[in-house]
DNA sequence: ACTGGTACATAGTACCGCTAAGTAGTGGAG
DNA sequence: CTCCACTACTTAGCGGTACTATGTACCAGT
């Protein structure tokens, strides 16, 4: 992927996970596939696997283990009370950053 | 500053002072109340000098030296043809992201 | 002499996405 | 029945970037 676009999805990255699951419990491996369906096409799955870990430890998302008909039981993720806090928190972060760039862009000091 | 500015701002700190310094010359601690001004009021004075640095090193800008009233002699980083270039690539990158949050943020999966 | 504003520099830390590799289960092609 | 492809999750190590904290240096006003 390129150096700009991997910088710029830190911290973006979770939220856009976040805002996925919203009302849409979903597990690792779908995840994935719903990213790279929206342009995403280069996330890794290490990265998503990882991600998910990270906002489970911080207790953003319940988790429940459902068995697959094909390999290995699927880690089923939805967003909980404190999850949607924190992506309310986001997109306040994002619009203020949306925001400034744009009046940047129109040229605006 | 809050966790989630602070990841953010990975990858479009580079763009927004690139945006910045477009037609507009300007040094180091300039920069850094230019930015405070715009509302990143907590922007730590080491980021943006380590950010210049890099940039200069990157051969995004060309620095001239020259002495202030006050204080040390300043380093006046102005864009160069490099520089633009990048800053393009940050525009498209930025826009890419962009549109998928605010469709996200409408609801679009 | 001291304080505060101007101006730059840097060592160390934390966080997060990426690379690369592995484990495990199922099903179909040969 | 063996191999390969797809599904599904895990983890160790790396690199880049912003932050913290601290230091240097120069000048003006009290």
């Amino acid at each position: 992927m390129g150096r700009q676009m991997t910088e710029m999805l830190k911290g973006t990255l979770e939220g856009i996970v976040l805002a996925l699951l919203t009302g849409n419990p979903a597990y690792g491996y779908e995840i994935t596939t719903l990213l790279r369906r929206q342009g995403f096409t280069e996330i890794a799955e290490g990265t998503v696997y990882a991600l998910l870990v990270r906002i489970e430890q911080k207790g953003l998302v319940d988790v429940e283990k459902r068995p697959s008909e094909k390999g290995p039981p699927r880690k089923v993720y939805s967003l909980n009370e404190q999850g949607e806090k924190e992506l309310d928190e986001f997109w306040n972060t994002w619009s203020f950053l949306s925001e400034r760039l744009e009046q940047l862009r129109k040229g605006g000091k």
